[in-house]
DNA sequence: CGGTGGACCTGCTGGC
DNA sequence: TGCCAGCAGGTCCACC
C-alpha cells in the first residue's frame, strides 16, 4: 500500500471504531514482520484502552491510556481490517487485537515489510522513533521555500530527494512520480539544481495531489484496501504512474522510465525538465 | 557526510 | 500451457 494518503485513509477509518475500545486479547500468529512480534505478546496490552489514532507520514499510531502506543507501518502490502473474530483467519494475518466491542483489529501483510510495535509515546503523542521524519507535506512547514533550502548542494535526483523521509515524509513512488509530472520537473534533475520556481511548483503539486488522493481514499494498484475492504479511487486519476511506453497525457510523447534510487520512475521526456 | 546498491518477503505477470 | 525472471506502494544497513 502505503504512502501517506493510504495511511491517512486507514487512520480515518480506525478513528471511527477504535478510540474508547479496550483490547481484550492479543493474537500473534507470526514471529516477525519487519521487526519481531514477540514483544507484543508480553507487552501487557490486555485490558488497555485505545484513546486515539494518529498518523505521521506513513505511520499510524494507536495511542493507549497508559502512555504507550502501537506504532504501525503497512510496508508494501499491509491491510488492516476491523471485523468479527468469526471471520476465518487469512493466510497472512499476523496480528489480531480482539476488542471489547466484540470486533477484532486484524493486520494482514503478505510481504511482511510492515511493522507493529508497542512503544512509549512522548509529549507529542508519538514514539520518539519517528523524530527523524521531515515535515508533513500537507503542513505549512512544507512549501517551496523549504524545498529550495533543503535541496541546496544535494546531487541526488529530484525524485530520490522527494522520497526521502527526512526531507518530507510520506511521499512514495506513486505520488513522487505524479507530483514531478504535474510540476514539469524531471525525476533525474539534481535536487541542488532545482530552481526556486520549480520548488514552488513541486511543493504545490505534492500538496494538491496528496490532498486529492486522500479525498479519493488512496490508490489501489494491487493490494491496498481500506479498513472496510474498499479500494482506493485515486487509481483512476493517476496520469503517468506505471504507464511507461504509453503516450504522455499532455503532449503525446512516448513516456520513458528510468531506475532512480532503485525504483522505477516514469516520466515524459518532453514535459519534464 | 552524501549517495548507491542490496537485503528483506510473497505473489503476480509477461515473455519465452 | 507452463515456467521463471523480474518487478511491486518501503525501509534499513553496509559500503564507497
Amino acid at each position: 500500500m502505503p504512502e501517506l494518503p493510504e495511511a491517512e485513509t486507514v487512520a480515518r477509518a480506525l478513528r471511527k471504531v477504535l478510540p474508547g475500545r479496550a483490547i481484550t486479547q492479543v493474537e500473534v500468529r507470526s514471529p516477525k514482520l519487519r521487526t519481531s512480534l514477540e514483544p507484543l505478546k508480553t507487552a501487557g496490552l490486555e485490558g488497555r484502552r485505545i484513546t486515539a489514532v494518529r498518523r505521521r507520514g506513513r505511520y499510524v499510531v494507536l495511542a493507549l491510556e497508559d502512555g504507550r502506543g502501537l506504532l504501525m507501518h503497512l510496508g508494501m502490502s499491509g491491510v488492516v481490517r476491523v471485523e468479527s473474530p468469526e471471520v476465518p483467519r487469512r493466510r497472512h494475518e499476523h496480528v489480531l487485537l480482539h476488542l471489547d466491542s466484540g470486533l477484532c483489529f486484524r493486520f494482514e501483510d503478505p510481504r511482511r515489510f510492515g511493522a507493529l510495535e508497542c512503544l512509549p509515546l512522548n509529549a507529542d503523542g508519538l514514539p520518539s522513533a519517528l523524530d527523524f521524519l521531515g515535515p508533513e507535506p500537507l503542513s505549512e512547514a512544507f512549501d517551496g521555500a523549504y524545498l529550495f533550502r533543503a535541496s541546496r548542494k544535494r546531487r541526488t535526483p529530484a525524485k530520490v530527494f522527494l522520497m526521502d523521509n527526512e526531507v518530507v515524509t510520506g511521499v512514495g513512488n506513486i505520488y513522487a512520480t505524479e507530483s514531478l509530472f504535474a510540476a514539469g520537473v524531471s525525476p533525474r534533475r539534481a535536487a541542488g539544481r532545482l530552481t526556486r520556481a520549480q520548488c514552488e511548483a513541486l511543493a504545490s503539486a505534492v500538496k494538491a495531489i496528496l490532498a486529492r488522493a486522500i479525498e479519493a481514499g488512496g490508490t489501489t494498484i494491487a493490494d491496498f484496501q481500506g479498513v472496510d475492504g474498499t479500494e482506493g479511487q485515486f487509481t483512476r486519476e493517476l496520469r503517468i504512474y506505471g504507464r511507461e511506453g504509453q503516450p504522455c497525457p499532455a503532449c503525446g510523447t512516448r513516456l520513458k522510465a528510468v531506475q532512480l534510487g532503485g525504483r522505477t520512475s516514469c516520466y515524459c521526456p518532453r514535459c519534464q525538465k
